[in-house]
DNA sequence: TATATAGTGGACTATTATAGTCCCATATAT
DNA sequence: ATATATGGGACTATAATAGTCCACTATATA
């Protein structure tokens, strides 16, 4: 399925939340019940887009998350890669050494061009593109915390 | 990462080494020995290579496997989704009704057309972009089974 | 036609990766 | 001060994947 992990999909579904309301704070647990998924869990998720520069995090009493810049400038790949570290579909490349003949592997290098272009097809859409209009109603998840992505939006 | 799984990897290779020796007829435990992996494990990749129609298999003795088709004609895409089914980021979209508000959701739609992006990706790279010229040595892979997409080629 | 070779199908187990939880520390508004 | 909220890391449970095993079927050839 090539699938990207729950925890991700967790992301693009707060992501595309905190879009739809700009310049809001909302702090995790708030956060946690439109995903439908427990705050330590959110916190999680929350903690990670921080870290790599996405969302911009305020301690204490009301304190709370927002992105750190609009969602036209926010891409899909922003997301994943910030969830699941660098995009590529195999480790080589990354991890330089670990095969024989390395410098001179055509298949390697093909990959290496595959993984380029899903970053590119991701790179291409925003979390703009992704958020529905803000002036429509947003939906909430049932309880299962599988298919949340689709959750929030209109 | 957005990684594909070890046994996706498998078949790469194998289908890679394939390419390269065209009308020839390979069995399980050789192709095993080319990847470095057992000859239990190989068989599973073939299996599921074959039933694909990727792969065409000859019982008894002298058996063994080859391609179905010329290696122009069998694009990564193919692969990959012989090895783990269709290719698609989320869930959302294979089992519907799952979500609420599923017909209105825009996120949805959107996660469809970055899959479909992402396939004709894979789509656009056939077996035959990927392997070396058969002129060239074939290089083989050390014990660990990890890399191994990378060992086959030159 | 007996036998050795090689693939088929399905089930099972081990391993690994992921998701989820918990704890203690730090920051801040009131 | 204190209640609220995030930060960082470690730990555990769960789920997905990889790997193995078994009984069966097909086929070349001696």
């Amino acid at each position: 399925m090539l699938k990207m992990g729950k925890l991700t999909d967790y992301a693009t579904v707060i992501m595309n939340f905190l879009a739809q309301n700009p310049g809001e704070v909302h702090a995790a647990s708030e956060l946690a019940n439109v995903v439908g998924i427990s705050a330590q869990t959110a916190l999680k998720v929350l903690k990670t887009l921080s870290k790599a520069g996405l969302l911009q995090s305020q301690r204490g009493t009301k304190g709370g998350y927002q992105l750190t810049r609009p969602a036209q400038h926010i891409s899909m790949a922003d997301i994943l890669q910030a969830m699941e570290g660098p995009i590529g579909l195999t480790e080589c490349g990354s991890s330089p050494g670990a095969c024989v003949r390395e410098s001179q592997c055509s298949v390697k290098t093909n990959w290496q061009r595959i993984s380029q272009a899903v970053h590119e097809a991701l790179a291409k859409v925003s979390l703009a593109d992704m958020a529905a209009p803000p002036s429509q109603p947003i939906y909430f998840v049932k309880s299962a915390p599988d298919l949340t992505h689709a959750a929030v939006s209109a």
